[in-house]
DNA sequence: AATATTATTTAGATTTGTCTAAATTATATT
DNA sequence: AATATAATTTAGACAAATCTAAATAATATT
């Protein structure tokens, strides 16, 4: 099965967004990619052809087995490269996601599995999260942390640890829910509030009691 | 200048294939990069627009200052990635040159100079070739060999060791000629005989005596 | 110099991935 | 249940990179 790269992004976002929930949305694919939803919606039927996803109009996508296991080939690469900028080219965390969103595309089995090797087979990238094996093997996916705690820019709302109404009253009222997606715009030393933005909507800021509350993991 | 992959590989190939030559016509360019004339002409009008070319209308193709800057750096990356594979991860030299091609396309300058160092700032790739450093400078290219112990599979005829009138007549006929392309096909222990291929003709083979006298270099 | 051959370009089509604007369907609210 | 809002899809367009077939220009041969 041969993918060019833009099919391969899509691969892999449906992947990360579907994370235990049944179907992912077009809108969210859309968002994660940074496209537009008509074109998600024209790449589902490409990639249904390639029974890759399963989709029906309306219905959500999710991967097919296959799907799945040329997903987790591409989350190996991007993550064992990620490794590679960090422990011989001496990049910072946060510098590599970008060059590595490149590198991943370059399709050697070979390749891949010597750059684990000279890599000492390792099991987490840089970020923390687990590298599958060359058999797609991956171990559990990171723990959540709460968002004030949080280092990555685009996070993903998977719990409230208060569960009193008034905080549930204030995420709804924002529009925050569990799979909401955020980007983290700023943090304010001072009170540590937390400005952050929700897909389409402007940006805003929370409270460190709210941040503290909110469980997220990284996408 | 920010290129798209087939363009980086375009320049790539005029840059290969100008050396010395004050033009490379539109059937050499459509050859190398194992494309039709027809497209080599449509990508001529676009790197033109972008002043990385001199081109008029039939009269050949030259790089223009920045058209070189950049094949440069599109060959020093590649070189680099070269040495990478053979020198980090125990690839031999025969395997290198396809992943190369995909690796040499992500642009990231941080990437490449941090390479660099940590390939130990090497000078020559595994074929031989200098690498430009990071200012664009190269040092001469490959002296010639003759064809009988040539390694690559792509060669260019770059002169002959015997000027004798028989055997300018039989290159003559042959079709070989000073800048002429030759595809080795295959080399016959028995006799030393190799079986070449030039452009559009069909294969056919050469004994030693005339491998030994043509001087070849590789693309 | 006329003709044949080869090289190059043009015209028009195709594929991939994207977009906007409009239409449709699903979901939420009253 | 009706209506408003949000999500999704369709229709039609576009740019990049390529192709084939036909036309044109350059070069080689007689």
């Amino acid at each position: 099965m041969n993918l060019t790269a833009a099919e391969e992004n899509y691969i892999k976002s449906i992947y990360k967004l579907q994370d235990g929930q049944a179907v992912v949305s077009t809108n969210a694919i859309a968002y994660e990619l940074d496209t537009k939803p008509a074109s998600v919606t024209d790449m589902a039927k490409k990639l249904k052809e390639k029974k890759l996803i399963d989709y029906e109009k309306y219905q959500g996508i999710s991967l097919t087995a296959e799907g799945r296991r040329l997903a987790l080939q591409i989350v190996r690469r991007h993550r064992l490269w990620e490794c590679f900028l960090v422990d011989k080219l001496a990049f910072s965390w946060d510098e590599v996601h970008e060059i590595a969103e490149e590198l991943e595309h370059v399709r050697s089995e070979k390749l891949i599995n010597r750059l684990s090797e000279f890599l000492g087979n390792p099991t987490t990238d840089p970020h923390g999260d687990p590298i599958p094996d060359a058999q797609g093997k991956i171990s559990k996916s990171k723990q959540l942390v709460s968002l004030d705690k949080a280092t990555a820019r685009r996070l993903e709302v998977a719990g409230v640890s208060d569960q009193s109404s008034s905080l549930l009253e204030f995420l709804h009222a924002k529009g925050i829910r569990l799979g909401t997606q955020i980007d983290v715009i700023e943090r304010y030393e001072f009170d540590n509030s937390v400005e952050i933005k929700i897909r389409n909507q402007p940006a805003f800021t929370i409270s460190e009691q709210v941040s503290k509350n909110i469980m997220v993991k990284t996408l």
